[in-house]
DNA sequence: CCTCCACAGGAAGCGCAGGAGT
DNA sequence: ACTCCTGCGCTTCCTGTGGAGG
């Protein structure tokens, strides 16, 4: 290849990624974009609006507390109400405030009350004050808005589980002390056995309204992605089977949305990539191969180096069977770190990062006890076996140790 | 029925980095 | 410069436990 090749090729795939054709704009199959129209949420949005509606008329709104599991659109419900009041509050010149915090990211009481702070327009250092100190500065920042402020706090069950529930106490109970404004807490969550480890102040507080999001059923996420694919995709870029088959692999997966628009998404940037100007069935089986590697590849890379090599002992140890546990983990990796000169974690940290592992899917870790031999955790690979290996071989330390 | 294994997982606390107030 | 606060990753010490084998 000459440079004159070199050049058009250049010039042809940077203008083949211009001019798609297949996505007219894809950025509405993305997981942060909000529709105008949510369809099968008509009432729990009625009734999230009616219940801020209160804020227009200057009166503090209730506490409102969101189930339901991943992708039944919680998130996006609650954006378009929030999106919807503050158009008409600023409209109406109403002093109304909102923040959003996701707990997930954001998941010790120090950074959710930073946040909401920072989008008040507070400014807030990353460390280094105490709780009480933050909490009397947010408290005086909502004072002197003299407003209804909303707070969004989603993934509260992340925070919930790692924090306790004292903040949310303290932000329900901040009301108290403010005659001009108030503050109201929107509580987004995915478990829905939460509500058992609140207390029960706090319970009844932020129970005050409840709305719950059931999954979709295969048939409504058909309908949902037939309505986003009109906007996202070039008129009959689709095959006939391929949202059918999203919406069946996410039916069989809790009615998961995100997960339908991901797959879409997805299949159409394969189609997309080896230059066709059509989305097949293929290119679905194919995105989903291809999401499962960006998940475990974006968890994996980001571990430390003593999850990871926990991670590899374990993959290690299932090579030839089906599971291992906690003790022989800690061994294997025990030999690892002595191969490579390293100091080990102790066997009580191990069982944490195991934990940690299972949760973020990797591995599943069921405690069992087998009677005179104990009780230990039984660990089996959860995710696809190619997928961690291929990002942990990444970590050059690691790598040699695989094979 | 009791024992006792091989851990689980709670509680406390340590050392560090980063920052505030004085 | 000093003291006091936080989160984070970790250790130390600890109590708790389901059930196979005696």
């Amino acid at each position: 290849m000459d440079e004159k090749d070199m050049k058009s090729m250049l010039h042809d795939v940077f203008s083949e990624a211009m001019k798609s054709k297949i996505f007219k704009d894809r950025d509405k199959l993305t997981p942060d974009y909000v529709p105008e129209y949510l369809p099968f949420r008509e009432d729990q949005i009625k009734r999230i609006a009616s219940a801020l509606s209160q804020a227009l008329r200057g009166s503090r709104p209730n506490n409102i507390f969101v189930y339901g599991l991943t992708g039944t659109g919680k998130t996006a419900a609650v954006k378009l109400v929030i999106r919807g009041l503050t158009e008409r509050a600023s409209e109406l010149r109403v002093p109304v405030y909102t923040s959003y915090v996701n707990c997930r990211q954001r998941d010790t009481g120090y950074r959710v009350i930073a946040d909401i702070l920072e989008s008040l327009g507070g400014k807030v250092p990353f460390t280094g004050l105490s709780i009480a100190e933050l909490q009397r500065r947010l408290s005086k920042r909502v004072d002197s808005l003299r407003g209804r402020v909303i707070v969004v706090l989603d993934e509260i069950d992340f925070l919930i589980k790692k924090q306790g529930d004292d903040i949310l106490y303290k932000l329900i109970r901040m009301n108290e002390e403010l005659s001009g404004s108030s503050v109201s807490v929107i509580g987004i969550t995915n478990d829905l056995n939460l509500v058992d480890m609140l207390d029960p102040r706090v319970k009844s507080s932020l129970g005050e309204e409840e709305i719950v999001f059931p999954p979709y059923d295969a048939v409504q996420l058909r309908s949902i992605l037939e309505d986003r694919s009109k906007l996202a995709f070039y008129e009959n870029a689709l095959e006939s089977d391929v949202i059918p088959l999203c919406a069946a692999l996410a039916a069989r997966e809790h009615g998961d949305a995100r997960k339908a628009l991901d797959l879409l998404r997805m299949a159409g940037e394969m189609a997309e990539r080896s230059g066709k100007d059509k989305v097949t069935r293929e290119d679905v089986e194919a995105a989903r191969g291809e999401l499962e590697k960006d998940k475990v590849y974006e968890v994996v890379s980001s571990l430390p180096l003593h999850a990871k090599l926990i991670l590899a002992s374990i993959l290690n140890l299932t090579e030839d069977r089906e599971s291992a546990t906690t003790g022989e983990i800690f061994g294997e990796y025990s030999r690892k770190t002595a191969s490579l000169g390293l100091e080990t974690v102790t066997q009580r940290r191990v069982t944490d990062i195991i934990s940690e592992l299972d949760m973020m899917g990797l591995i599943s870790a069921r405690v069992v006890s087998r009677g005179r031999y104990g009780k230990t955790k039984v660990v089996k690979v959860q995710a696809s076996r190619e997928s961690i290996e291929a990002a942990l071989k990444e970590d050059e330390l690691i790598e040699h140790l695989l094979k």
